[in-house]
DNA sequence: GCCAACGTTGGC
DNA sequence: GCCAACGTTGGC
């Protein structure tokens, strides 16, 4: 299948671009994905070596920071499971769990933020999953708007 | 901190 | 299955 393009929301503070920058092999655990529209995409759909670009949400400036490529597509997230973890969901069972965590690692750092309302200036963006549709927090790029964005730089 | 948009829960 | 009430996301 033809390599996709992806948006993954995070907010920075709690696990951001320098966080998987700092992990070892540039790689870690995308989890906590607790909306099923969003869990759908992860699942039945991410692919191992597809892109993604890493969006920084619910902070001072917000708009996407870099890439990172998948390395290990879906697979149950394991903070489901954990009753310490704040993503921890009682419903769940190790028979049929019912949230997915894939694996990604950095790609690139964008030397600067293209915010959010850049690409809301743009004519060719305003189709955009992250314009229309707000709060979702993985979501599907088009290989024109991965093209048109990265032109930005 | 505000609030719009959307998702989830639970009574009926 | 409907829908009101409530909770969360996320930009500003």
């Amino acid at each position: 299948m033809a390599k996709k393009y992806w948006l993954f929301k995070a907010e920075p503070h709690i696990y951001g671009i320098e966080h998987l920058a700092a992990a070892p092999n540039k790689t870690g655990r995308w989890d906590g994905i607790r909306n099923y529209q969003a869990r759908n995409f992860l699942r039945d759909q991410v692919a191992l070596n597809d892109e993604v670009f890493i969006y920084h949400s619910s902070c001072k400036n917000v708009g996407i920071v870099g890439t990172a490529k998948i390395v290990k597509p879906a697979y149950p997230d394991p903070t489901q499971f954990n009753p310490e973890s704040d993503y921890y969901d009682p419903k769940s069972t190790q028979e049929k769990p019912r949230w997915v965590s894939v694996d990604i690692t950095l790609t690139n750092i964008f030397p600067r933020l293209i915010s959010l309302a850049e690409i809301k200036t743009q004519p060719q963006l305003e189709n955009m999953v992250l314009v229309k549709q707000s709060r979702l927090s993985t979501q599907p790029v088009t290989e024109n708007e991965w093209k048109i964005i990265k032109e930005l730089l």
